[in-house]
DNA sequence: GATGAATGAGACTTCATTCAT
DNA sequence: AATGAATGAAGTCTCATTCAT
């Protein structure tokens, strides 16, 4: 019962990831999602308050799934040039390979809903200490091995050209190789590095 | 007269950036435009064929806009790490000052229109030559004086954190002053220069 | 649950037919017809696609069932000139009967889409046979019952007056009795018979 | 001036005589026929009340034009047979002659407007006799050249099919030569001579 | 008198949400 | 609990008519 309700939801968190990253927020109905599903139009409105509470529902998944992701292999033990290009290079693959997890988040943060979330984690110190790139940012900065500016010039620094170029992979104007991925977190370290 | 029919185009264009940066596309319905701009619902509809057209004419007027800002005491005869230093002050200046052509100009490249634009552009080479960044990119690399990485992926590391940058500060994360901004943009040029 | 959907595709084909008959397509918004069929203006989209399908639709079912009428107690081993004044007779009282059909079928073969149906059908030769006037015209010919003009000509020389004869009789310009409609189908058949 | 007026007044109902004869009433803008006019919007509006007006006036100068033609070489002086079929013949060949009239005068009488002036007509016992058509069945019946129904079939028997044969002509559906005319016309003749 | 820009009522259609089954 | 038919608010766009120039 539980597991069948759980398989419901999930289809429809599915179903919705695929058509939100099609067709955007705007071109996705609530009937074309739950058609894909393979559930009732109505069904949807059990499992979801509206429309909006299954987006943040679906960021919230996704969200959860991409840090996952991205820790893979990933130990705080590691010297800090090396967790920095293992978590880039994560990131990467990540955003790249999973397009439609890829368009949705974009979508997300760029959408009111993401503006409140990524404000609401900012006042969330707890929150905050939790993000694995605000952690190596404060540690790398403490030890020295990068240059002394606030962690979200940082993170301009690093995650808006990984972000960059992964949409210029989705909107097929470059083709990104191995050596290549390699070859720009590179130059990200080299941005930030004493 | 024409001036008249000027200004009232001109105050429809005016309202839709002010209701898209605010709402989105999808968010902004034309009869909104139509009352923000101080005219009959119809109206915009003597001025532009439809919706669509509305936002590329829209764009068409930004771009324009902003390329003459962003090329403001830019000259292609001094030295190439003076024109990248001029070219993205003039940048992070140009969106964080006007926060409402920046988010209408994001909105538009990461929409279906956007994406035809660009494509559009890629395809015509001469097209790209005219653009100043892939012109500065193209100088600086057969000078050697910046890594021989794709242009696109220049493209990545170098507006990639402009853009990341100015969103965080739009979005109240961050707070830029002109220190912030020169020590970003070292960070940039260091990220690509051999 | 089939029986519902049934009534309410019906209720709103009814509704359609008499406000089309009295007002026109043109005159004819969906949400009057969908009042009048105690739906509300949405739910006419779920039975037909657009306006015009439901113009179709509605045609296909008049067609059918004006056939139907006239074809009544009409049987192809008849003599030649009793299958006429069956036809006729039953054309005319049909038309008169059923002024809303009557209405609206004229209405329909005069637009657009009529026009376009009838081609379809003069080009399908199948079809035409199946046309019980084309068919009965084809056989009086091939007798000799008839003169030897071509079908469309014997169409107009019989469906014409009758039309016109119907139209007069709604239009209150005169009063169509027995006696009348049987004087009527003899000048028809004078017209045509060798 | 007055001159002036009377071929702007005469541009305005030529443009709309064509444009109604190919959209419709409902899909001709009044814009488009000030257009095709060569005139103002506005300017249409000094010369018709409004979009109604004009089609009655339109209507008002087809009628005449219509009469006139249909009237060339017929005199009441000749014997009946052949005033019948000068009557038809000038029909046929007028209606298939000026497809634009003959279109927009179908539309009119099959309207609002049109019920309307028939029957105002019908009930104006001076306005009746003046139709060529009536007054021909008027005598031709007192002389006991035809059969003895009331003009209002008689116009039916012999109008109708004209009519039908000239839409049949004009959709395409047969190709009328002058023999295929004088046979037609025969035919009506034979529906209704005693 | 002539113009045509401006208007807003109203048409068609979509879709988030509800609710009877 | 699940469904999907029904709904009507809201969006885009057209066009008859007016009115300032």
């Amino acid at each position: 019962m539980t597991q069948e309700k759980k398989d419901k939801r999930c289809a429809i968190l599915q179903a919705a990831l695929e058509i939100f990253a099609e067709n955007g927020f705007h071109g996705s109905p609530t009937s074309m999602i739950a058609e894909k599903a393979g559930v009732g139009t109505g069904t949807l409105y059990r499992y979801f308050e509206n429309k909006d509470d299954l987006i943040r529902e679906l960021h919230k998944e996704m969200d959860l799934r991409a840090r996952e992701v991205i820790l893979t292999d990933y130990a705080t033990t590691l010297p800090i040039p090396e967790r920095f290009f293992k978590l880039f290079s994560n990131l990467i693959h990540y955003t790249t390979a999973n397009p439609r997890e890829f368009r949705f988040l974009e979508q997300f943060y760029n959408s009111p809903y993401g503006i409140a979330v990524r404000q609401a984690r900012l006042q969330d110190p707890e929150n905050l200490e939790a993000d694995p790139f605000v952690a190596l940012f404060g540690e790398a900065k403490k030890e020295g091995f990068i240059v002394n500016l606030p962690t979200e010039v940082l993170m301009a620094l690093t995650a808006g050209p990984a972000f960059f170029l992964t949409r210029s992979k989705l909107a097929g104007f470059i083709n990104l190789d191995e050596e290549l991925i390699q070859n720009t977190i590179q130059a990200l370290w080299k941005a930030i590095k004493r």
